[in-house]
Order: structure tokens, then C-alpha cells, then sequence
DNA sequence: ACCTGAACACCGTTCAAGT
DNA sequence: ACCTGAACACCGTTCAAGT
């Protein structure tokens, strides 16, 4: 189901997300920025919680597509790894409010949000079983591997973008230095 | 600077805050449940976020309390260490609306607020020395270690919290369960 | 020093009505 | 099928005024 003003809708929701966190984005403003009224996107979503479900599902398609465009163009599993991590630590710093919009609380289960969220973990299994299969990594449980994977990558970007990675800028350890020393721990 | 009103304030937001979230944390109930006007919070805070900062600041309190009774308490420092981050976890999901709430996006600097963060940050980072000192962790920099571990432990609560971690059923990973697998890599 | 009540400029959501 | 305008019940914040 997709049509021109909803997807403008969409754009315009994650823009102001982007600009001021999710109590920015009302849709008096949505529908302004769109060229309808306020209450039109009640014609495309249930609710503002709905709209938000959209932008959120979208960024974690970005997220899958990013690990699997890495797959192509790595060398190797690990590297097709370590650069999807690094580029999802960067990505969730630099889109902080969409990053905090998916891991929020959500009050309606949007069967759109749990099929993004499935398909962007799913890829993330298959690389990190590819790497073990090459010898990357240890040959424990993919999914705790993952798991683990993805909670130091996750934790990385949180802290790094709430300012509690560097308090006095020595040992300096941005979120990607994260990644490597723990890639490094576990080769 | 403490009052009678005050801390009736700061505990009436935060179990608001527990019920439902931010949004769930308005001045008019504030002020209802500790049975003064809807207004008078701003005698005592400045606006509805340093109210929310002062909830984000005594829970931050607590967690580095809960290190500190660690130390003292536990047989050895990784032990202590391993209790700490299991309890950090466990409490994160626990009271994930202050978790949320203490990393989310604050528009003011609030003093006290850092100072709270700084205690938390500190007796973490003097647990990893001493634990490095013991020879239960790798002698590398103490403060990408403590980064990694706080990272992880970060990370592992808020997809526990989200139910990112065990989309399947298989291979459950609960957020201790990767606190342990960590520990046991740097091992 | 601390509090109140009215007021202001918002907000999400609903609903009857239009094309 | 899609949109509008008025209305409802909120909200944070401000301000004059009270003790």
C-alpha cells in the first residue's frame, strides 16, 4: 500500500524526527510541510504512532540493505562484518533520533516494524555464520554471537552519541574503536 | 538544595515516569499526587526536564551504588564486576523508562546530572583497574575496556528491553547471558 | 520563600461534512 | 478514496496575585 502523499507524509515525518526527536514531529506540521491539513494523515495511519512505525521500519530496511550491499563488496566475511558494524554505529550516531525512534517503547505492534526488524537481524545472522564458517570467528552459537554482536554495537553508538564514551578525552574510544577491539577479542 | 515538596516531586515523576514513559510524566499529575498545583513544580525546577533530570540523576546514583556494595561485598574483583554489570542489566530492564530516560536527548546541561553520570562512569572504570590488576582481564587500556563492557551491557539491556534478542526462541540469549559471554572471551 | 488560578499557545484525535 | 474545518480534551509554560 503505498501512494504519493503517503510516502510524502513519511519523508516529511522523518525530517522533523531528524531535526527535534519525535515530540517535534506533530502533524499539524507534517500536514503543513505536505501541502494538506492536519488531520490528512489520519487517512493513510491510525495514529502519529503509526506514521513513526513507517520511518522506522524504512531505517532498519536501510540497515539490512547496508549489510547486504557489504557482502557484495567485502572480501571476506569478516570484513563484510566489520564494515557493516562500523557502518550501523555511524549511521545511528548520525541519525540518533531514528536510531532512539526503533529501539523506543512501542504501544502497537506494526506487522511493517517486526518484518524490517526481522530482515535487517536475519542478515546480520547469515553474516556472522558466513564468518565462522570461514574461520573468522569462534564456533559458538551463532545466535548469542550475533547477539553479542549487535548489543556492543548498539551500546557503542548509545554512549557515544549521549556523550558517555570519551569523559576526559583520554583512552580515547569512539563507537567503531569499540567494534574493532571486540572483533579483536574474539579472532 | 532539598525540600520536603521537592522530593515528593521527584518521586511522583519518576513513578509516572515508570507507569508510561515520559509523555505519562505531566506537571498537572505531578503536582496532583503530592497535592499542590499543577504549576508549583516551577518553584522547585525550572522546567518539566530538570524535574526529569534530578529522577535521571538519583538513578544514576544508584548504579554506582550498587558497584560500590559490589566490591565490597564480592570474593574477587572480576566477581564483582560480573555482579555489577548482571545488575545493571537486570535493573535497565527492570526500569526501562529511566534507562531511557538517563540516555535519551537532553536539551539542558544540567549539573547535577553530570555529576551523577561522572560517579557512575568512575567507579566502573576503578572496578575494570582492579580487576585488570588481578589478572582476570587483559592489561590493555582501561578505559576502551570499561567502554566495551559498559557498551555491551548497554546494548544487551536495550535489546532485551526492545525483545531484539531472541527473535526465535533458539539459542536464548538474555542480556546477563552476554555479559557472561563477553567475560568469558576476555578471559 | 512558596504557592495558586487564569490564561496562552500549543498538541493528538474525533467527527460531520464535502469532492 | 481522500480531504477539510471545527471541536474536544489535553499539555508546558507564563504571569499576576496571594500568604
Amino acid at each position: 500500500v503505498s501512494s504519493q502523499t503517503r510516502d510524502a507524509l513519511i519523508d516529511a515525518a522523518e525530517a522533523l524526527l531528524d531535526g527535534g526527536g519525535q515530540d517535534a514531529v506533530t502533524l499539524r506540521e507534517v500536514g503543513k510541510r505536505v501541502g494538506v491539513s492536519h488531520n490528512a494523515p489520519y487517512k493513510h495511519f491510525s495514529s502519529k504512532e503509526a506514521l513513526l512505525a513507517a520511518v522506522a521500519a524504512r531505517e532498519l530496511d536501510h540497515y539490512r540493505d547496508a549489510i547486504l550491499r557489504a557482502r557484495r563488496e567485502a572480501g571476506s566475511p569478516l570484513e563484510a562484518l566489520r564494515t557493516s558494524l562500523h557502518e550501523h554505529v555511524n549511521r545511528s550516531v548520525a541519525h540518533l533520533e531514528r536510531f532512539h525512534l526503533i529501539y523506543g517503547r512501542w504501544t502497537t505492534t506494526d506487522a511493517e516494524l517486526i518484518r524490517a526488524a526481522h530482515g535487517a537481524y536475519d542478515a546480520m545472522l547469515d553474516l556472522v555464520r558466513a564468518a565462522q564458517a570461514s574461520g573468522s570467528l569462534p564456533p559458538t552459537d551463532p545466535e548469542r554471537l550475533a547477539a553479542l554482536l549487535r548489543a556492543t554495537a548498539h551500546g557503542a553508538a548509545d554512549l557515544a552519541a549521549a556523550g558517555h564514551l570519551e569523559p576526559e578525552g583520554k583512552g580515547r574510544s569512539d563507537a567503531a574503536g569499540l567494534i574493532d577491539d571486540l572483533l579483536a577479542q574474539l579472532g
